[in-house]
DNA sequence: GAGTCTGTAG
DNA sequence: CTACAGACTC
């Protein structure tokens, strides 16, 4: 089975680069984030002619999540318990009897703000669902954008990133705590130790073109799920009209 | 001398398609209204490149006008004299030996409105300058986007349009006081008396699709200047990302 | 309907 | 730098 994350910074722009990758990557669950579409534009129809099953949980000009499956997508929910929020950031589904959980973290703005202070309060929400879906799933996945580059490796440039949003000792913190419920942070183990992986790189300043990249999108496995393969296809960002981020896939048993 | 006058709403966007005209139609001049960029944004090296002269009356969001030219463009003048404005839609230049005047005429919004005064204010200070200009320049031209329509054959439905803008008896008066100065109008003149021919077509509702055009950019022509042929390229209204208004060509002696 | 600006967000 | 909304103009 083949999972694929990827945060397309409005899938109305990027509908011809998602179609693009359903045909080159093939994914069985493909989770995106940012589609920034309300549900009555949902492009539903571009999925299902290609036999995809489709759901999502939009809104206006932000945020906005879905995911697309060759697989009948059940029990969907499509909010964080507890956690009353108009911002469409969770789509959780089960898909041939894995439970997956799509995830669009707070980018947080910068440390002190209070739309850090938000992230905090959603990342703690997200580790209650995650801790209470996995006591029910022994299969789970969460994937998606999590805002949070997991350690140094993981900064092309360590030193300057020190402290900048994504990049603190607390964000860290929950990422660790998530990885602590029972999960495994598939690209990073399925790569040696010493290579270095990006996700995202910044619009700004050709950053794409200087290398000047994080690495923030994940797929977090349960671990009775076997990682046969896993990676980044960078192609993606280098494309005309790219997404910021280039989309993450793993091969689950 | 082939003079081409053209409504580019937009240089910025609608630069490649100006490029192509300069490659298709082998313009002596070409003036362009609506540019809409600020004179430090003009991309005068694309003409450079080609061996033109350039000269331009820019400012940020609305108006701008501009004259390239394979001749020196001399005397320029951007403003009609005793009109206070800083609007930019005027520029005149002597061209090998013929005073040009580029204008971009108010649209006026509808009659009875403040912009409709302003249109008639300003069509009396262009009526002014053009007679002052005549005295000077036996070979003149007066061209650019009229925002009229000087007679119910240039509408595609003259019942419809009647006394809408562009269409009101006034407008019409201000075109033939024009035209008695001394001008030609050279379309008109060059083409059959029943042919009609259209430059502009709204955006909105496939008006160029259905054919809904109105023939509001002309070419004026001294007495002394001599026609050779006349037309207007409608190929440019249906390319990709058009202008609303097609080119007008006239070729002189 | 297409364009540009300002403002917001990332 | 890219994307969107909302206001404006034509």
């Amino acid at each position: 089975m083949r999972l694929v994350s990827w945060n397309v910074n409005s899938l109305n722009v990027r509908l011809p680069h998602v179609e693009h990758l359903l045909d080159k990557l093939h994914p069985d669950v493909l989770a995106l984030q940012e589609t920034k579409l309300p549900d009555d534009r949902f492009p539903s129809e571009a999925f299902e002619q290609r036999g995809f099953q489709v759901s999502f949980a939009g809104q206006k000009t932000y945020n906005g999540v879905a995911l697309i499956s060759r697989y009948p997508l059940e029990h969907v929910r499509a909010d964080l318990p507890g956690f009353n929020d108009a911002q469409r950031r969770v789509l959780a589904a089960t898909v041939a009897g894995v439970r997956i959980i799509n995830v669009y973290v707070p980018n947080g703005q910068e440390p002190d703000s209070e739309k850090f202070a938000y992230k905090c309060r959603w990342l703690d929400a997200l580790l209650a669902f995650v801790a209470d879906e996995l006591s029910a799933h022994d299969r789970l996945v969460v994937m998606g954008d999590f805002n949070i580059a997991p350690a140094d490796m993981d900064v092309h440039d360590a030193a300057r990133w020190r402290d900048k949003i994504m990049c603190t000792a607390l964000e860290r913190e929950y990422f660790r705590r998530l990885l602590a419920l029972g999960l495994v942070d598939a690209v990073r183990e399925q790569l040696p130790e010493d290579r270095t992986i990006y996700t995202w790189w910044d619009y700004r300043l050709s950053a794409f073109r200087r290398g000047w990249g994080l690495r923030i999108d994940h797929v977090l496995l349960s671990e009775s799920l076997r990682i046969r393969a896993a990676g980044v296809d960078v192609s993606y960002r280098a494309m005309d009209r790219p997404s910021d981020h280039a989309p993450v896939w793993v091969d689950v048993q």
